[in-house]
DNA sequence: ACCTGAACACCGTTCAAGT
DNA sequence: ACCTGAACACCGTTCAAGT
C-alpha cells in the first residue's frame, strides 16, 4: 500500500511512513473512515503508537497533505510570464486534488512554515511583476488563494458522493441545459473543469487590470524589484 | 437562547425547535462541539429524543442551515438588472455567513428539494437574460456557485481561529504589504471583503462576455424568455 | 406521539509499563 | 527510542420500554 519501503516487521516506523499510510488510506476509503486505530492496524502497530511521532491526528492529516503535494510534484514553474506561472500553479493544484479528491479538506494547513513562507513570497513576487503593490497586492493574492482552496474543496470534496448528490439535484431542475450537463459524473466534471478555466482566466484578467492601472497611471513600470 | 418561543417544559418540541437550538449552539460554540447529547441538554431533553424528528445528525445540520437562510432573509432580489440581482444574492449569502461563520460548512446541502429547484431555476433565468444558453449557461452557473460556496467556506470557516491562523502565517512572510494587511483580524477581513468584491465583478464580467459573444455573433438579442 | 434509559460499537488521547 | 495495553471521557445510533 505505501510508497515508501515498509519495514517488514512494521516496527520502527518513520514520520513519513505514517503520513504515506494515511494518504493511501484516505485515497482508498476517504477521510472520515480514517481513525488512528485503522491507521495503526494498516501499519501493523498499536493505535497509540502514532503519538510517538505526531502530537495529534490533525498533524497526521497535515503531513499526509504535504506528502500528496510532494508526490504530485506541485510547484510553481520557473518559466513563462508571471500570469502563465500562476495559472500553471492553479492547474497543478487542481490536478493534484483530482488525483487525491478525498484530500480536498478546507482549513487544513501545512506544518512546514518555512516552505509555506517561501511559496507565498514567490507568489507575491510574481504578482509584483504584474504591477501589483500595497493592499492591492494582498487582495490579488487573497483572491487567488481563496479561489484555489474553495474550488478544490467544492469540486473534489467528498468525491464522488458530493458530486453525485449535486448531479441528482441538477436533474430535478428540469432545464434542458442542466439535463445535458448532468448526465453523468464525467459530464459534471467536464463542466467543473470549464468553470475552473473560465474563472481562473477571469480572475487573472482582474489581477492584470488591478496591476496595470497603477503602472500606467503613476508611471511605475517596474522600478522596484523586478528581478 | 432560541428565537422560537420554547415550551417551558422543554417537551413536545417541533422540528424547528431543534433546528433553532442547533443554530444557536453552533453560533455560540462552533460545529464541532455540537453533539446530540449537548443539543438535547440545551433543550432539556434526552440525547436520543432528536431521532423522533430527524433521521441523523446531518439532517439536523441541514435544517439549521435552512433556518439560518430564513432568519437572515437570504433571497434573490426581484429588482435590478440580472447582473445586479446575482451580485446582490452573492453579497446576501456572504453576509449571512458573516453573521453565522460557524455555519460555513462545505458540502452541507439543503433538505428542501423544491426550494432548491426553484432557486436554481430563477438563477438560470437570470443568466439566460444575460444571453447564456446550453453548456455555457451551466458553466456560468457552476462557476458562480463554486465561487460562492468556496469563498464562504474559506473566508468564514472555523472563524475566527482559521483566519487568525492565516494571519499569523502572513506575518511570517516578512513582506511590508503583508505586514500591513495582517495587523488584525479586522484588516484580514477587510482584505477578504475586497477580494470578494473584485472576484465577484471579475466573474460577472466573464459571464457577460460569455453571454454577449453568442448574442452579437448569432444576432440573438433576447428573442427568448426575457420577461 | 414523543421521550427515556440502557446498550452497542466506536472515537481521540493519556499514561504507565514494557523492551 | 519506540511500541503496548488499559483506561478515560467522549461520540452517533438503535431499540425496547415508558407515558
Amino acid at each position: 500500500m505505501t510508497t515508501m519501503p515498509a519495514r517488514e516487521s512494521g516496527k520502527g516506523l518513520s514520520r513519513d511512513a505514517y503520513a504515506d499510510a494515511a494518504l493511501d488510506f484516505i485515497d482508498a476509503h476517504g477521510v472520515e473512515p480514517l481513525s488512528l486505530r485503522a491507521l495503526g492496524n494498516q501499519l501493523g502497530v498499536h493505535a497509540t503508537a502514532v503519538y510517538r511521532h505526531f502530537d495529534s491526528k490533525n498533524e497526521v492529516l497535515e503531513a499526509a497533505l504535504q506528502r500528496m503535494l510532494e508526490r504530485e510534484n506541485v510547484q510553481i514553474p520557473e518559466t513563462g510570464t508571471p500570469r502563465e506561472q500562476i495559472l500553471a500553479l492553479l492547474r497543478g493544484l487542481r490536478d493534484a486534488f483530482r488525483a487525491h479528491p478525498h484530500m480536498a479538506i478546507p482549513n487544513l494547513t501545512l506544518q512546514d512554515e518555512q516552505a509555506t513562507v517561501e511559496f507565498v513570497r514567490y507568489a507575491l513576487s510574481l504578482l509584483e511583476q504584474m504591477g501589483l503593490q500595497g493592499d492591492d497586492l494582498v487582495v490579488a493574492y487573497q483572491m487567488l488563494e481563496t479561489f484555489s482552496v474553495g474550488t478544490n474543496a467544492y469540486d473534489w470534496g467528498e468525491y464522488p458522493e458530493g458530486l453525485e448528490g449535486r448531479r441528482r439535484g441538477r436533474r430535478l431542475v428540469g432545464h434542458p441545459a442542466m439535463d445535458t450537463a448532468s448526465r453523468s459524473i464525467e459530464t459534471m466534471t467536464e463542466i467543473n473543469d470549464r468553470a475552473f478555466e473560465l474563472a481562473a482566466e477571469a480572475l487573472l484578467d482582474a489581477v492584470e487590470r488591478l496591476g496595470g492601472v497603477d503602472r500606467s497611471a503613476v508611471g511605475v513600470t517596474g522600478s522596484r524589484d523586478r528581478g
